[in-house]
DNA sequence: GACAGCTGTACCAAAGTATGATACACTTGT
DNA sequence: ACAAGTGTATCATACTTTGGTACAGCTGTC
């Protein structure tokens, strides 16, 4: 499920927030859902527990996951109205498309063969959005919170 | 022209370049267009200006600007064809889009009104490009090179 | 209820990265 | 030839990222 490159300049702990995020964001991940401990996934990619644990930590401020001390990790309700647009969300996502925009240029696509990209990249998700993604799903974690 | 932030995590270095790109990108600065030197720019940013001359330096080795010793920078001739999609390039893109879509979904957008920031974010780009933009002009470097 | 075995947290040290300081080398114009 | 401008190279310092280790909370079993 995921998959970090020790080479890569971007630091541990961001590509697997990153990747969580994605998991999420596709709805391979569901609210309500466990994610593995800290040790278990660490072990996996073969790098410390503290740093997973960081990831994971940063993930609840940024209001995505669920962490308790003997609790493990599950994904939070995350009771976010659609439609409903936060500025800050919208700033940021404007800022990708502005970088995504600006690679395009620099590589020497037009602007009419970067619209076809993002057609295509926008069609890999829709049939998630019909498939039943909602971040607002039942609360299936074990304990009574 | 530039603007930096000294609270951003970003590095100070890649909030340069980003911004250099952005501006070839849009057709601020044009092909053989000097731009100002390291101490020059760093002076109105207010930061030592080695972190100016590292900026440039990456920028020069990934093709984007011509730096020499005391000669001072210029905006390369960059012979990159349009509609010849390098798949690094496309990469990039893509990786930019996903992250735009993941930022979206999280947020709470549908893909609708994702769609709908894209042509918008799109339409601000679309007289760039007709107003002329080209990253191979005429060379405009003062000395023969 | 006590204990063993899980879970995440907190704090400190080591390694790596970003920034600044300073001496150097090249180009241009006088 | 020289002075004043340019970018380059190298080292020191501050900061960030990662790993090591001890701690604290939860859960199930006896």
């Amino acid at each position: 499920m995921i998959a970090i490159n020790l080479e890569s300049s971007v630091p541990l702990e961001e590509q697997i927030r990153q990747q969580i995020r994605e998991a999420i964001a596709r709805g391979e991940v569901r609210a309500g859902d466990s994610l593995p401990s800290v040790r278990q996934l660490a072990g996996d990619l073969g790098i410390h527990w503290n740093t997973v644990a960081r990831a994971y930590r940063r993930l609840r401020d940024e209001g995505l996951l669920v962490v308790g001390r003997g609790r493990g990790v599950t994904v939070r309700e995350t009771l976010r109205a659609e439609h409903k647009v936060d500025p800050e969300t919208r700033a940021r996502v404007e800022e990708r498309l502005r970088e995504a925009i600006i690679e395009a240029r620099l590589g020497g696509l037009t602007l009419g063969s970067l619209k076809k990209l993002v057609l295509q990249e926008l069609s890999s998700w829709k049939e998630t959005e019909k498939g039943g993604y909602r971040l607002c799903g039942p609360f299936r974690f074990h304990s009574g919170y």
